[in-house]
DNA sequence: GATCGAAGTCAACACCTGTTGGCCTACACT
DNA sequence: AGTGTAGGCCAACAGGTGTTGACTTCGATC
């Protein structure tokens, strides 16, 4: 049980790769046997089918920190760096923006990121619990739409932008949604 | 010549909606020329091949208004407006950001588009030109976030906002990234 | 060392894709 | 009416896809 479990975990690997970079179309079971040095049935039989095996490689927790001790004009500041360093360092967020435009179950995926990690931190801050859905939806488009335009569509004068710049830009934005006024 | 021209503009539609609904590598040629009524072959005939049918399906111009009357404070409420109408008209938009996921030529068209459109209304209206490129691709982040979840992901309370909220909203984020403070 | 099951390989399947070339049809012009 | 040409259709190709089943190899257990 040794030598499957390491083999498993490869393919869970180059599939992430490969659906960040390639989309979930484009990234064929073939490309991913091939970067985990395995043959392309291997990845049949450990995870079914390409549907389920996108899904096992979209597993994702957005590790949302503690915002308790958080001062309330803070939360936009300490969130968007947040977001920033949890998108540089795990590429699953991107194969699974990427997938989501095309592909129902990862679009699915992401509602219940939103409703299961964001929407609760958001229904924790907001100063009116009724609006909280209407908030983290809005926390998600400039959040989204940043993810789009820095790592998928690559806009220049959005790559350019440094951690510190990009946190200053966005975390007023964010501190708004949160809890500002319209 | 009459004839010819009435299904060269049904190829363009119909591939105009499926681009929309279903991204690059899914919208299939064979689909396109049965919305259209026509034989895949003709779709080659006169269009050469996929990419440039999409390339011609994804000619698009914003219709950016003349915003030199605008008094500077209502400049995003106004923009914000324009985006909201030019987007539940024309497909086509959804069509490209669908696409330029996964595909180069679309990516660059959207590049083409900031650069060529929203750049150069930006410069215009920033109080610093060196700051006008980071301004205008802070821009695309709402801009282009707000239409991914509310059109293509269709997260639920996005697609719940009226246009009213969303220009309340959306709003101010615009005007503190065209002329406002970090 | 023999045995049994898991791990891995090979070749093939059925299907769908973009794309091509040959053929038919109908209309405009002389 | 005959003819040339553009518009349209059919059938097929070559390549790539997810997926399957039979075969081989390896390692641990008795």
């Amino acid at each position: 049980m040794r030598r499957s479990d390491h083999t498993r975990a490869a393919i869970l690997a180059a599939a992430r790769e490969r659906f960040a970079s390639d989309g979930f179309e484009r990234a064929t079971i073939r490309a991913i046997a091939a970067d985990a040095n395995i043959d392309p049935s291997m990845v049949m039989r450990y995870y079914g089918n390409k549907e389920k095996l996108f899904a096992a490689a979209a597993e994702f927790d957005l590790r949302l920190p503690d915002l308790s001790g958080t001062p309330a004009d803070r939360l936009g500041a300490v969130l968007a760096g947040h977001f920033m360093d949890r998108w540089e360092g795990d590429e699953t967020l991107i194969a699974l923006l990427r997938a989501a435009v095309t592909q129902q179950a990862a679009t699915e995926r992401i509602h219940a990121i939103f409703a299961g990690q964001i929407g609760p931190l958001v229904a924790r801050v907001a100063p009116d619990p009724a609006e909280a859905p209407a908030r983290s939806g809005l926390l998600a488009t400039q959040i989204l739409g940043f993810a789009l335009c820095r790592f998928i569509l690559k806009l220049p004068p959005v790559v350019g932008l440094d951690r510190e710049a990009a946190v200053a830009w966005i975390g007023p934005t964010i501190q708004r949604y949160l809890n500002g006024i319209p």
